[in-house]
DNA sequence: CACGTAACGGTTGAG
DNA sequence: GACTCAACCGTTACG
């Protein structure tokens, strides 16, 4: 199946790790594929986070709109620019980042068809221009936007929400924002995720029994009950390019002190991104020490973002602990 | 046998 | 609304 795994297992993969539990026992216990267990524990190794990778969707476009409307400026006021020139000043002018300026040849390709004639000014007249307001939005929705150029709230970002990133980690990982930038949006998705709670109670029995799963996991659930999966998918999908909303998701949803600390000290670990609260109690499986360092950024941030929804999801998330870990008791 | 990883087919979501 | 594309997924097979 080409879903992720519910979150819920990923984190018991992740603690049972922790407890010194080898992956073959894991993947055994938890009827997951050793090669899965594999995956996930290296990429909690690596970053951090326990959340799969953003699934779907396109590549950012580079030319927005904004974009286009510089590069027709650089080209009315020097119209002899080459486009290297262009792209330099896209740079130099911090329209664009080095990770999003367009290439020379789209930028070749913009001056021919877009901006080719600029014997006609009118800005928004040829093709679907796209206004002003819409090249806005753009990074506000994008949920693949980058991290420098993706700050909506202005408040921080100044690295990946949520998930510990060092430089270099970014450019290993793709040329546009690494999945794991973007992972503790999905954090979203996957902590509301009913089947992530199922998960926690045993082996949901079929990912799609989703909704009915939901209901039986939340019987009490007040923000979840009555709605079914589809409303909350909906939810889920508008709230998800909020990048503010996304930073208070990685901070809530693994927020060792509200939703995990009953689960053993070991299992504090898993929280990783960006809390001091951090240890690594148990050395089997604990982070690297550079890891940890590069968490160092994300510190603070997560932490103040938890207020304001922090009710709701702890709640939810709650649910997930009454549901899950029979390890522990068994 | 345990483990890491590439290949593979499936799912997802933006365009 | 169906389609395409490119991302990620977990499983499987191999070394």
């Amino acid at each position: 199946n080409g879903r992720p795994l519910p979150n819920a297992i990923r984190l018991r993969i992740v603690e049972l790790a922790q407890l010194g539990i080898r992956p073959c026992d894991i993947s055994r216990q938890l009827r997951v594929s050793h090669g899965c267990v594999s995956k996930i524990l290296a990429r909690y190794n690596e970053t951090g986070s326990i959340l799969p990778g953003a699934i779907g969707g396109s590549k950012p476009r580079v030319t927005t709109p904004n974009v286009v409307k510089n590069i027709r400026e650089y080209k009315q006021g020097d119209p002899g620019i080459f486009a290297w020139e262009i792209r330099d000043r896209l740079l130099a002018d911090g329209v664009c980042d080095k990770y999003n300026v367009p290439s020379v040849s789209s930028i070749s390709r913009i001056l021919r068809n877009k901006i080719g004639n600029l014997s006609q000014p009118n800005q928004y007249e040829s093709s679907k221009q796209a206004s002003a307001q819409v090249g806005l939005s753009y990074n506000h929705i994008y949920p693949y936007s980058y991290p420098n150029t993706m700050s909506p709230t202005g408040t921080k970002m100044g690295s990946p929400p949520g998930v510990p990133m060092t430089a270099g980690h970014m450019s290993i990982s793709r040329g546009w924002p690494s999945a794991h930038t973007v992972s503790n949006i999905l954090g979203i998705r996957a902590f509301m995720d009913p089947a992530a709670i199922a998960g926690a109670e045993g082996y949901p029995p079929k990912m799609e029994d989703w909704s009915s799963v939901n209901r039986a996991a939340f019987p009490a659930a007040h923000t979840v009950n009555g709605i079914d999966k589809s409303a909350i998918d909906a939810d889920i999908k508008y709230a998800q390019p909020s990048s503010t909303l996304s930073s208070y998701v990685s901070a809530c949803a693994y927020s060792p002190t509200n939703q995990y600390g009953v689960y053993s000290g070991a299992a504090g670990g898993y929280v990783a991104p960006g809390h001091h609260h951090w240890q690594p109690q148990s050395p089997t499986l604990s982070h690297p020490g550079g890891g940890m360092s590069m968490h160092a950024g994300e510190i603070h941030s997560p932490m103040t973002f938890k207020v304001g929804l922090q009710q709701q999801q702890h709640e939810d998330l709650n649910s997930v602990h009454g549901l899950s870990l029979p390890t522990s008791s068994s």
